[in-house]
DNA sequence: CATGAATGAGCGTTCATTCAT
DNA sequence: TATGAATGAACGCTCATTCAT
């Protein structure tokens, strides 16, 4: 069987196995790192034989691939929970933060895994191979929260793309932080961060409410 | 030959080898990643055989220590320049920043480098090599940056910690946006960026509720 | 998989390999030496690839652990049968001499691989890994047959740790003029033995000074 | 420079650093084996670069050639005088095993570096480079020492080259015992092999003096 | 004479992948 | 479906040897 991405899983009792292999290599990758999450090592956390891992997915590559895709999928649900339309901009861009935060808190692994494999997936000519390729769609999802605050003038004018950036860079470390300092407070730095981007965003600064 | 680190290079040959060396290791670092520079590309760039690299360095490992050690010198030393004692905390802060960005934008890959040394080596134990293990020196010189002015009140009362993480992150997220996005305003990112922190570290937030 | 000394090997066909490398890697061992029975010599006669050595043993050195488990098992198995108790004292320790001298015999490129894995197999710090460290159980074996014929008073009063030593030193220089001198005489050599050692152990040397 | 094996050196600085060199090689060879004595440990031995090593000899099987060399003359030497001619042949007998354990004791690291070269270095096709090729002077030594004594009358009707191969395997164990058991007794060891040999050799052993 | 830079072949090992069962 | 045997390529590394200086 190959992994047609998209396509529907046959039965259910195959797209178990694929979540419990899925499972198995985020925590593989989160504890051992990208080169340490092998076909065997992940193969022997699910308790199965490497062949199986091949059967299910077309190979390494294509099993990390799935990685990102379901932890992509789970955290832009929650993520869309709290940005939904109809709040003002500022809501939506604090639901936006708090909820990438309380997702990298909730499912530590999870965050990890993505960065190992966005981070070293390569393609044989050595480039990235899930970089941020052209457009960046989680990037752009972002820009256009921040840019449809100040197209009601909810926000002031400032560089919606640097801010984008400056958000995220300050959301992704977070990750790194949470898995190696036990002492790091992931509750004041998501209040600080929210606080610096209402800063950041307001309109008029002197009457910030 | 052993590379003892501290001790003055023998010859001024092998100075030279050995930086030629850490040069094409960054190179092959930042362009194919941390597997894709292996003992034989970096020889390649370089020129000689994979046996030169064992002679000059004590290993891989050693060898991409070195590479972090020679990038870390010559990025603190343009920091320190802007971060000279005597000025005021905010210009301080400010500098730190711009010299950060401005070491990224005249040397991406050095810095992409030390990115993907520092993501990526482990020791055989599994753990990060050069993980923030403990202290993390660049975060905790940063956090003192902002504490220096807290303490002398040209700061005002915020999270040193979690401000600290919140620019590293900034920082470090811009050397990924470089090497991958060419339509990255590294100037305009910049000045978003100190003005974000000055906002953030601003001692009088009269009209802040 | 890995080798477990001491566990069932799981399948027919895994143990059938093992031997069969084992065997290989004994004959390479007593053909071209401890430095060239390399992986990639052992896979060449058994007609496959390096990988499957390292697949069905934890690296070459538990190979050439298994090599010594192997050839001491049979062997151990052959000598006692000559020795088993009951036996009169000379009786044991000549049916030991003879044994040992006929697996040698028999099996000639068995002892020859178990001398090279026992003279040159080092630990990383350069000592012999089976080198006769402490007890030596095959010397201290055979001085405690001599000892039981000291203690029944059928062998009269010698060293019996050296003449255990002068016996296995003759038993084993015979594996390396065997595998050279075509003119050896092995039974003319078992023959000379034996009586030099019933004239040693001798409890009546009643014309002796 | 090449080392022809049996010309004089040209001056007495290039034998002093052949001696020198074949001194560490057998340093080398007694504390780390035959694999462990890589040119580059026995240069560093010597305090000179492994060049120096290259220049003295022709390579290293060459200097091991002349390690086997240098031992050998000077046990040859030791031997030779307690073998002279015109004593009665159980006294040179006994003299020449006097003679190898006495050299044994006084030079167990040079016995050492032999049974390391003489086990271990082998030629291109496998076969052992300083095996008992053939004749072996050596052994047929000893063994004529044997044939003298039966010629005399002095000794009985033995198989000679059985003995002498059973004596030279009871002093070759012996530096094995010496090098790894603390507890080993050359003295005792001494004794009973002279002892023993008595015996094997008399003409009329219940008449022995 | 002596050095040390450099090579190139071979080492043991790992691992994604394939495939017969 | 699932296994595990097997491959083959690449890895980091060591070492005897060569050679310009």
């Amino acid at each position: 069987m190959r992994s047609d991405i998209g396509e529907r899983a046959r039965t259910f009792t195959e797209a178990a196995r694929r979540v419990q292999i899925i499972r198995c290599a985020i925590e593989a990758l989160a504890e051992v790192g990208y080169a340490g999450a092998s076909l065997a090592e992940i193969a022997r956390r699910a308790g199965v034989s490497k062949g199986v891992v091949s059967y299910y997915f077309d190979g390494r590559d294509d099993l990390l691939g799935h990685v990102l895709l379901d932890v992509y999928t789970r955290a832009g649900a929650a993520i869309a929970e709290r940005t939904a339309a109809g709040q003002d901009p500022a809501a939506v861009v604090r639901g936006y933060i708090e909820a990438n935060l309380a997702f990298l808190g909730e499912h530590p692994a999870d965050v990890a895994a993505v960065v190992e494999v966005a981070a070293n997936a390569r393609r044989p000519d050595g480039s990235l191979r899930f970089g941020p390729g052209g457009e960046d769609p989680v990037l752009a999802h972002l820009e256009q929260l921040l840019r449809d605050g100040q197209a009601t003038g909810a926000f002031g004018d400032f560089d919606a793309r640097s801010l984008a950036i400056l958000i995220r860079g300050a959301i992704d470390t977070a990750s790194g932080r949470l898995a190696t300092d036990p002492a790091f407070d992931l509750a004041a730095y998501t209040g600080l961060l929210v606080s610096v981007v209402e800063k950041a965003t307001n309109a008029l600064p002197w009457e910030q409410s």
